[in-house]
Formats: C-alpha cells, sequence, structure tokens
DNA sequence: TGACGAAACGAACGACCGTTCTATTGTTGG
DNA sequence: CCAACAATAGAACGGTCGTTCGTTTCGTCA
C-alpha cells in the first residue's frame, strides 16, 4: 500500500466514525483535517471535492460492512444458523462506529437527495434485504422454517426490525431492547410452533 | 393570535417543512428567513438562539403529530380499531412533510446529542410506544387480541415495524412496501389464527 | 545520491453561518 | 390620535465552510 493510500484509509475510518454521529453533513474537512493531524488541503487533495469525499466515506462503511457483517455470516451453514448469524452481525454492527450504524444516519440524509451517494446506500441496502430473502429461501428448503413462509416478506421484516431495534437502542435506550428484539426475531421464523 | 405569535407560528411551519427534507441541522436562519421572507435578525429574534429553534421545531412537530395522529387515532373505538387507528394514521404522517417523519430525522441528529431537544424527543417516542402498549392492553382485554400477548412486547414490535416501514418506503421506495406492511402488522396481531 | 513525481502544507478567496447591535416600521390601548 | 411597545429591518462582527494555488517536503527508483 502506498503512502497516499495509507493516508486516504486512515482518514476515511476518522471520517466514517465521524459521520456515525454527526451525520455524512457534518463531516467538516476541516474537522477531519485536525482530527487526523494534518492540513485542510492536504487532506482535501486526496478527494478533490465535498461531494466525492461523501461518496468514499459509504463506500467506505459498504466495505467495511460486508468485511464484518456479511463475509463472515456466510461462512455459517447455510438455513436459519446463517440467517441468525447475518442478523445478529448486522444488530452487533450498530456498536461498531461511536455514533451506531452509518447507513441509518445516511439514509436519513440521502433519501431525499439524488445523486451517487443516494445511489450507492441503496443499492447497499437492497443487496441486504436480499441477502436476507435468499438465506431465508433456503432456510425454509431446508426444512429450517416453514414453508408456508414468504422469503421476501421475512426478509422486509427482518429488515424493519433491526433498523426498528437500532432507533429503539439509539435514542429511547430501553434496556429491555436486546431481550424484545430476540423474541421479536424468534416469533418471526417460528411464529407457528408455539 | 397576536402578530408575534401568527409569524412564529408561520416560520415554525416552513421550519418543519425543511427539517423533515435536510434535518434540523439543515435549517438554517437565512435561507429560513428567505422562505418565509423576513429578515434573519427579524426571524431570528423570535427564538434568541439557534437552539431555542430547534427545540421550537421539535415541539411544533410535537403538537402537530398529537393533532394529527393521536387525537384523531383516540377516537376510533377502544381495542383493535383503535390501535390499528393510531398506527394507519401514524404510517401516513409519514407523508405530512416532503421530508417525511420529522421524528426520524431528529432521532438520527440528536440520538447522540444530549440536552432539551433530545429529551423532548425522547418523550415523546416514549409516550407513541407506551401509547401503543395502553391501547394493545385493552385490546388484549376486550378479546381482540390473542390472551397471549404481551402489550408491551407487541408496542415495540409495532414501532419497529413503522420506523422501518418509514425507511423502507423513503429510501428503497419499494413498491410492495404498503402491502407488505399490512402483512405485517396483521401477522403482529393475529399470528395464532393462520 | 540525485532527480522527479507524489504528498502535504499555508495562505488566501468568497460565501454563508449565528449573533449583536441600532434604527425603523407596525400595531394597539388609553 | 398619539404614546408606548411589539415586530421587523439593516448592517456589521468573527468564525467556519469548501475550494484554489503556489510552495515545500517526502518517498522512491535510476
Amino acid at each position: 500500500m502506498t503512502k497516499g493510500e495509507d493516508t486516504r484509509s486512515n482518514v476515511l475510518d476518522a471520517a466514517l466514525a465521524m459521520a456515525s454521529r454527526e451525520g455524512l453533513a457534518g463531516v467538516t474537512i476541516g474537522r477531519l483535517a485536525e482530527q487526523v493531524g494534518m492540513s485542510k488541503s492536504g487532506l482535501f487533495a486526496h478527494f478533490a471535492s465535498r461531494d466525492n469525499l461523501e461518496v468514499a466515506i459509504l463506500q467506505a462503511g459498504i466495505d467495511r460492512f460486508i468485511a464484518r457483517v456479511v463475509s463472515p455470516a456466510l461462512k455459517a451453514p447455510r438455513g436459519e444458523p446463517r440467517l441468525r448469524a447475518l442478523f445478529d452481525r448486522w444488530i452487533a454492527w450498530g456498536d461498531d462506529l461511536p455514533g451506531g450504524c452509518i447507513f441509518r444516519v445516511a439514509a436519513v440524509e440521502l433519501d431525499d437527495r439524488p445523486g451517487p451517494a443516494r445511489d450507492l446506500l441503496v443499492a447497499s441496502q437492497r443487496d441486504l434485504v436480499d441477502t436476507f430473502s435468499t438465506i431465508a429461501k433456503v432456510a425454509i428448503e431446508e426444512g429450517h422454517l416453514s414453508k408456508g413462509l414468504d422469503p421476501q416478506q421475512l426478509a422486509f421484516e427482518i429488515y424493519c426490525l433491526g433498523y426498528g431495534y437500532h432507533q429503539v437502542a439509539r435514542l429511547l435506550r430501553d434496556p429491555a431492547g436486546p431481550a424484545r428484539l430476540r423474541a421479536a426475531l424468534d416469533r418471526l421464523l417460528h411464529a407457528d410452533r408455539a
């Protein structure tokens, strides 16, 4: 890794942490430069524009998400174990950055702002839902889950549950949250065996 | 209503719309003043500080939420009808402002920033969950919902579903969203009668 | 080791930020 | 109708924003 790539990577790590706390828009070139100990212009040169920086932050987040959440989960045994592995890692991912899930933050900022950053985020989130759906489909075929379940409906509900929980955890700080989350997932997967 | 109160109310209406699109932090005194056609200093005088403005915006959002969502829903027949009325109005509330639910936006900005604005938001969201819980309890007592259900667990899952849906609707724009939402709520309330 | 390109710096820019003053306008009760 | 006060305007402030440009330092390879 060349010097430039190394610096860029360090900058993006700091930017990711900052963005999770203060939003993409809250990542200021000045404060970011101060954070990593370099000059505004020196840092700026790596990204050529503010917009590019936002896209780079998002891409760095996606890369990290795949490395820490998706890829490890896909190594779990197929079917329900893999489904739960992905869900658990996704939930734990909310604690990976100081301000919580970067995609939750970015979603609110970007959902009304067309552009490459939004496209990137939407694609990555659709990927996540699709991954849940695919894994659920296999879980049904394997007999882990009830035949009557619709994998896409299940993926939708899992997605809602995950983001809803992130909200409950970070805003409401309900200590009962994790237990309620577990119960909700169990009911989601096995509503028929009560 | 005095002239000042009238102006303040107009300003807050515009601010609410702006905040829903660009976040509380995106509401700038200059742009807001331009929007309502007055001077920065004239507008500023109504709030005395930027922080106060944020709190006022949030309070205006809460007032509107109660007027348009909670109060009308509480007029529905007790039990499941009231539960569904509250849920439906809550979901529709996402289209009340141009940038979607103001609380979803504010939650992301405030969940890491202690202060009166955060306190106000947390209290209002806890109120919402509690309201769902109370109505669900009655619905169970009335025999509308299964005796085995835990009202608080149900409220948690409804809350997750609502916020998850807002996310799916605004970011992913999945046209199947509303149907999936309806199916999810039905399953939530009547998982036992399949 | 010396040259050359990559990387970082420092200073400056115009624009906008929140906030403060003072002055001017508008409203309203006696 | 006019005095008293509420409401708004205008200009200015220090600060930070993203961005530019010319210069200097650093890494690397012949």
